[in-house]
DNA sequence: CCTCCACTACACTGATCTGTGAAGCCCGAC
DNA sequence: GTCGGGCTTCACAGATCAGTGTAGTGGAGG
């Protein structure tokens, strides 16, 4: 799993591109040029342009898991553990995702079901679910999945609209509701 | 703003294609063979791919509104009013709309902040916004602008939940919670 | 009859797209 | 000193991209 160092060169300049312009627009000859190696290279090491943007977003994936769990992990009282990747949110923004959700982002552009990038989005859904599911079994709500599936609900919902609408509020509207959602549980 | 018939065939394929596929990945040849058209017909008629694209954006939001207006207006009862865009919401997914918000999607692929597109996509959530929010204070609500952006959310969150997640029930989920909200803001 | 217009036919531009083939360079490891 | 691998150079394929120019057809309305 050790990359080439043009191989990071071009993982790195193709998260940025893609990301900021979406997949389509953003062309292999672009990265290429953009991460100062050859066509070639990109393809030596990354085989097609449907796996480069599947590595892509399991490194973005990465990152965020390891953000959100470090999130988590600095709380100890229960409540405020299962509310972590709203405040995560709020860093996360701040250090450059203006463009709202890089799988959402990325979902929008992969109609084919069978592209590699797919089930990396998919799971990246799953797994916040099931981090929310957990965390609220701690914290003693009863229906644990259900109040889950609400919060990630709103955690979509909180980076699509403060993208799309163009509305920063929408990060602390979500928090808040959650917080809301989550006593109204445990009562 | 009535439509010639060749027109109004490009808009209808382009509108199930460019939902369907993503805008990127559909070609105007694509568009004009499968509206029985040349692509003549098309530049004649539309001036621009962006231009089709904004018109794309804009049938829609149409549609939606309307849409949305009717569920709103077939109740009396002021709480359900307010949350009748989440009714709507899933007859509106039944109809069809199995691959999320086009709003959203298309935003994902509009980089630039100049396309004509993005404007009918920052109105088109402002429009809702701004309905919850005279619904809600027609419920008495005290913070109506407040918990209207805290809906929005759970809205955006919802669609985009039910496609990308693979999940039917966020829907309901959405719901569910928008209820509790503004039972909570209404005590 | 004549004019307008929606539309066709079709060839073409120039750019850009993903992806490949073949040759060779440099450097560290064995 | 040889071998492998990370990388370069560059030419090229074949498709597709948005968009245009020119000429002509067929029908509806004055």
């Amino acid at each position: 799993m050790t990359l080439t160092p043009g191989a990071r060169r071009i993982l790195d300049v193709a998260s940025v591109l893609f990301y900021e312009h979406g997949i389509h627009a953003v062309g292999v000859d672009t990265i290429a040029a953009e991460s100062g190696v050859t066509k070639r290279t990109l393809y030596d090491r990354f085989g097609s342009k449907d796996a480069l943007v599947a590595d892509y977003l399991r490194a973005r994936d990465e990152r965020w898991r390891a953000h959100v769990v470090a999130a988590v992990e600095a709380e100890s009282d229960p409540v405020r553990r299962a509310l972590a990747p709203f405040a995560a949110l709020e860093d996360w923004v701040a250090e450059g995702a203006g463009r709202g959700c890089a799988f959402v982002n990325a979902f929008a552009e992969l109609d084919r079901p069978d592209h590699p990038g797919r089930a990396v989005i998919h799971d990246e859904k799953r797994w916040l679910r099931a981090l929310f599911a957990t965390e609220l079994a701690g914290a003693g709500v009863a229906d644990a999945p259900g109040l889950a599936l609400q919060l990630l609900v709103l955690h979509e919902g909180a980076l699509v609209t403060h993208a799309v609408a163009a509305e920063p509020a929408a990060l602390r509207a979500a928090g808040d509701a959650a917080r809301l959602l989550v006593d109204a549980a445990r009562a």
